[in-house]
DNA sequence: TTCATACTTCGACCATAGCCGAAGCATTGC
DNA sequence: GCAATGCTTCGGCTATGGTCGAAGTATGAA
């Protein structure tokens, strides 16, 4: 009699103290990486890649790959609202560590990401794009439309220079502070290098921070703010 | 880094397939001992023990004295809430088991327990004592009032020649099959009798089955019955 | 009182699984 | 191409904790 019903399979997985932190980790919402996992679980990456691993094939956490980071958010509500719910009968209270993003509120405005504009500003580029209908976003895979195509054009960027590199156009990219989607792939970072050229943006020295000017700031919102 | 938030704790707890099994079965909210729970977990008593030790220390369950038994139930709501949570994510479905009481829809209408009267009719006679005003139900412990004692030596019954005998007058019981309580102790065993007496009841040969005739029913109803 | 039943405690055994160091892929950036 | 970074796999160590036999305690019945 080794193997009773599958809550406690569940539990067993939620009861293992590294485990239970990622898990508490991921509660905020945020996506987060297997590094920063592992820190926060307090034991090395490759223990934390071994819990990562387990709690991915009982689908208690999704795992999105971008680039050579492997983003993390919990699998469904339901994994949410089980959390919650033990977290109501450990009633030590006071424990729920509602963890905040980055703590810097200018790297959550707008920062970049391996070059290309992440943050508030990048989510912002991204769904304005999409719902201006430049974007098609299917099936992990995000595309430039035709409409897209000229829009860029006109925006300054040369395309058919971007399209001789082997790097792909456009690519999804998770991001830290919110758990939405920005823009990455060379035409994400084309964008961004256009925004510091006609001078809306500049970024700040030794920091990832991206500063907008008050004029870039308005234009920004004209061209591809939320409609 | 070995101690994590409280979560761990309590779903390491659930984690353990023996505990997961005892939970399990208390789910269906009725009583059960501490010998019944280790046949639901598979395990031996004392192994059983253990476990319901460490349940009840972390207050997931809670336990009852009653005689030589000792009746466990879940230790609230959230429990339960939480448990069904990760039923809900054990997405293997079919799991709940949802126990019922004993299979004899007699047993659950009337029966004997030491002697006394339990099942439906015993937790009706004991909520008509408490609702007449004749029982006392105070912090685990239940008494006769002045108004109790007259009525029950107008019932026909000794009390005392009960109270020569140093085992207890009122005592509380939990039941098997509803997790109410009901009258044990001297006096409900006196109860039974004198019903026996009246020719309101009598036990079945060879079972714990309590039988009662269409009038003892409708006497009964009329002396003991809610209001 | 004596026996039977229900439960608990003690002690020892043993398997599971968490942990890390080291080495191996994979992706990005120069 | 090469170096750097992020993640995974492998192997072995260790400890936590579940398990049961045996003995001990409490309660009820004869």
């Amino acid at each position: 009699m080794k193997d009773g019903p599958d809550i406690s399979r569940i539990a067993a997985l939620i009861g293992d103290p590294a485990r239970a932190n990622i898990l508490t980790a991921l509660m905020a919402g945020k996506a987060l990486t297997a590094t920063e996992l592992a820190g926060e679980a307090g034991v090395t990456v490759q223990t934390a890649s071994a819990h990562l691993a387990k709690l991915e094939a009982a689908e208690m956490i999704q795992c999105r790959k971008s680039g050579r980071h492997k983003y993390f958010t919990l699998g469904s509500d339901d994994v949410a609202h089980a959390l919650e719910a033990l977290m109501g009968l450990a009633a030590g209270a006071g424990h729920l560590r509602t963890r905040t993003g980055p703590r810097d509120a200018a790297l959550r405005e707008a920062r970049v990401c391996y070059s290309h504009l992440a943050g508030e500003k990048g989510i912002t580029l991204y769904q304005g794009l999409l719902a201006r209908g430049m974007l098609h976003e299917a099936e992990e895979a995000v595309t430039l439309t035709a409409k897209g195509e000229v829009f860029l054009t006109d925006f300054g960027i040369d395309l058919a220079a971007l399209k001789r590199s082997k790097t792909p156009l456009c690519r999804s990219c998770l991001d830290w502070s919110a758990r939405q989607t920005h823009l990455a792939g060379s035409v994400g970072r084309a964008i961004l290098a256009q925004m510091q050229t006609l001078g809306w943006a500049q970024r700040e020295d030794g920091t990832r921070v991206v500063r907008f000017s008050p004029e870039g700031e308005a234009a920004f919102q004209d061209v591809f703010g939320r409609l």
